[in-house]
DNA sequence: AGCACGCCGACT
DNA sequence: GTCGGCGTGCTC
């Protein structure tokens, strides 16, 4: 009687596939897709079959039996398992950890996939009245009536404090109920568009329903989200589903209302702020079909669908679609992938749209979508520089950017201020002897955070107390040099006592609902000076700005990295493009000791368009990105002088290959972090094809090279550090 | 990544 | 004399 073996996608970081014996009573429910319980070593994982039964060839391999099945159904269809496996291909990584990645909380371990009877909240009738009677010094209490009194929300997806909630439930304001499926109707229609989004919104409907990329380029406030709404609406009513990605979780909840009014309560959220059971149940409902669009970050890439029919990525240039850790992909370029396999309808949003994306639409694989005009048809800021050389500075703030914030307060307008630093102040100083606090672990000087009164390491996160006098020589007196978010904060709070300075960060990220509170105080026009970091750039709508600050954007004029300038333009005009949305003109200054650097004039003088033409032609003539394939091979070692003999060994490998260039292995930006001493090596290719089969030959080689050394494999990296 | 096996220092 | 350090080797 032959015997039968199947592949089995395993939870840990090898190159190799695993097969095991299929007991003959299992064989029928064995298909790929499928969770199995499987002895590995002296443990047993949940894994995930991969390659359907095939007859026993190896008699001398001795193979293991398969404990159990897990599911009666595939768990991963045919979709998301082949996008796994061209995700593990692509980015080099093992397909085990890959399958686990898609997979949400619970389900990984082989928890039984069982859709829960969805729970909603609601207001009662008491509550409609409670909310109208509520004093206004009750303001948790009032929120979260008023996010219900929008519409039920899903439990999940209603974020209140739980002491909140039961007293809200105590005083029978508030129900919850069991629902079965999306049921609810849009409660908004759709407003009527203006003549340049109708063009826009025709040229993404042109041609036939299917495999298409869009590359969507709107200004800030052209209405981009209203086109998204239209295909959304149009995919829906085609009886598809929709995923939409944003860059960060703090935009979902907005994001997600919003398609909530027009779309129904089939909109649900994903994300990793929320628990793993939610995610679990709404990746349930997305693929057997309930749930009609999921908004969610990059995660939500390995969401399945029953019938997917569009995708969105919101601020498609965003850095954080890239995985900077682990398993490295990029969830801008799966969508493509994705929608390409499924025949889905693929739209990339951004006003600054990445270099790589422009250059596809160019090139014609995508269509090129723009929408140049606000919509309220007001002039687009224009941003004027500052030469603070040899200009007097107040804690970094010259004097014509404090006399804009003067005149902005005196209007009783609002102003944004833009650092993209965190703290107090890079540097801690010693007067008298030039002692800097640095970090014990890292190659780097430790920040200054007084509201903590902490020292701490933004590489490794490291803290010690602030020092009373120098450690070094026990005189001198300590200083702190440069600017963060926090000093900025203090100089304004001092100079404008009367004005409500708020500060805008991830160090105040801790409680969402603070974010959503700080929000809606700042559309409420109670915050005069908000001050942060690169979130502000992040497509939150703050509708009555007059002034933005940018308090400096030169250490990317300095920076190593080749996407530096790149990722300062989007910035710039992110940050930029939030002044002056309703009706009147927004003024922009930008600080700089740079005046004369001939792209920050360009990006100034003639906008991201233009510098994004001149930064091609830059790569085109380097051969970089989007003109070349990179691949960077990092290793990191606790014994400083192991890093680099591997990458050495690792070149030697790699060399052979056809079609590539291996660089010299060198020591990274920053080359001590967290204890470890890090190297790395770049690759670089003309074809994806090459590069791909050099790594496919060399990458599962490695692990025998690597003593002691901590290594991985970055494909398509999104900078060089 | 786990989790074992294996050969050298400070403890009851 | 044992407990335990983490080096290295393996996982169908």
């Amino acid at each position: 009687m032959p015997e039968f073996l199947v592949t089995v996608a395993v939870p840990v970081p090898l190159y190799r596939g695993f097969d095991y014996l299929l007991p003959a009573a299992l064989t029928d429910g064995a298909r790929p897709g499928v969770r199995v319980r499987v002895p590995f070593g002296r443990r047993h994982l949940c894994g995930v079959i991969v390659r359907a039964p095939f007859e026993r060839s190896d008699p001398v391999q001795d193979y293991r039996p398969l404990d159990a099945i897990i599911d009666d159904e595939p768990l991963l269809g045919t979709e998301l398992l082949t996008l796994c496996e061209w995700a593990a291909e692509y980015y080099r990584h093992p397909l085990g950890e890959v399958v686990a990645a898609a997979l949400p909380g619970g389900l990984k371990h082989g928890d039984a996939a069982e859709r829960r009877r969805r729970e909603q909240w609601m207001l009662t009738a008491a509550g409609h009245d409670a909310l109208a009677a509520l004093p206004s010094r009750h303001r948790a209490q009032r929120s979260a009536l008023e996010a219900l009194a929008a519409g039920p929300r899903d439990s999940g997806e209603w974020n209140i404090p739980a002491a909140v909630r039961s007293r809200l439930l105590e005083r029978g304001w508030i129900e919850s109920r069991i629902v079965e499926a999306a049921s609810g109707a849009p409660l908004a229609g759709a407003p009527t568009l203006t003549a340049a989004q109708r063009t826009a919104l025709d040229a993404l409907e042109a041609g036939d329903d299917g495999f298409r990329v869009s590359l969507l380029e709107g200004v800030t406030g052209s209405g981009k989200t209203e086109l998204y709404l239209r295909r959304l609406e149009a995919t829906l009513a085609a009886g598809r589903q929709a995923l939409v990605l944003v860059p960060e979780i703090s935009l979902t909840p907005q994001l997600a209302q919003r398609l909530r009014e027009r779309l129904g309560d089939g909109v649900r959220s994903f994300h990793s702020g929320m628990t793993d059971t939610e995610r679990e149940q709404t990746w349930l409902a997305a693929r057997d079909g309930s749930a009609a669009v999921i908004v969610g970050t990059r995660s939500a890439i390995f969401v399945p669908f029953a019938r997917l029919g569009l995708i969105v990525v919101d601020e498609e240039h965003d850095p954080s679609y890239k995985q900077q850790d682990g398993f490295r992909y990029s969830a801008r370029d799966l969508a493509v992938v994705r929608a390409q396999r499924f025949g889905a309808e693929l739209i990339l949003g951004s006003a600054t749209p990445s270099l790589e994306s422009l250059y596809n639409a160019r090139a014609g694989r995508y269509r090129h979508v723009r929408l140049t005009q606000r919509v309220l048809s007001q002039a687009p800021p224009e941003i004027r520089l500052i030469d603070m050389r040899g200009q007097p500075l107040a804690h970094g703030l010259s004097a014509p950017l404090l006399q804009a914030l003067d005149r902005c307060i005196e209007a009783g307008d609002q102003a944004l201020l833009f650092i993209n630093r965190r703290g107090y102040a890079p540097i801690l100083l010693c007067h008298a002897c030039g002692w800097r606090a640095a970090c014990t672990h890292c190659d780097a000087r430790l920040t200054l955070h007084r509201g903590r009164q902490r020292l701490i390491c933004h590489h490794c996160g490291n803290q010690q107390p602030v020092p009373r006098s120098c450690p070094s020589c026990g005189a001198g007196e300590l200083m702190p040099l440069g600017h963060g978010t926090e000093r900025i904060e203090q100089a304004l709070a001092n100079r404008y006592p009367r004005q409500r300075i708020e500060r805008l960060d991830s160090d105040r990220l801790g409680r969402r609902h603070e974010l959503e509170r700080l929000l809606d105080d700042v559309r409420a026009r109670q915050v005069d000076v908000l001050v942060g970091t690169q979130i502000l750039a992040k497509g939150h709508d703050f509708p009555n700005l007059s002034l933005v600050g940018i308090v400096s954007a030169d250490q990317a004029l300095y920076g190593a990295d080749f996407r530096a300038i790149e990722r300062m333009g989007q910035l710039v005009t992110q940050v930029a493009g939030r002044a002056g949305r309703a009706g009147q003109r927004g003024e922009v200054l930008l600080q700089t000791h740079e005046p004369d650097h001939p792209l920050l004039k360009l990006l100034v003088e003639r906008g991201y368009d233009a510098l994004s033409e001149a930064l091609l032609a830059e790569r085109r003539d380097t051969q970089l990105p989007p003109y070349a394939y990179l691949a960077l091979l990092r290793a990191e070692a606790r014994e400083p002088a192991q890093p680099l003999p591997f990458l050495r060994a690792a070149r030697e490998l790699l060399l052979p290959m056809p079609g590539i260039q291996v660089m010299e292995p060198i020591p990274s930006g920053m080359e001590r972090r967290a204890g470890f001493i890090r190297a790395q090596l770049l690759i670089q290719a003309e074809r994806r094809s090459t590069l791909q089969r050099a790594l496919a030959a060399t990458v599962p080689r490695l692990a025998e090279l690597a003593r002691g050394v901590r290594w991985s494999i970055d494909v398509d990296p999104a900078d060089l550090f």
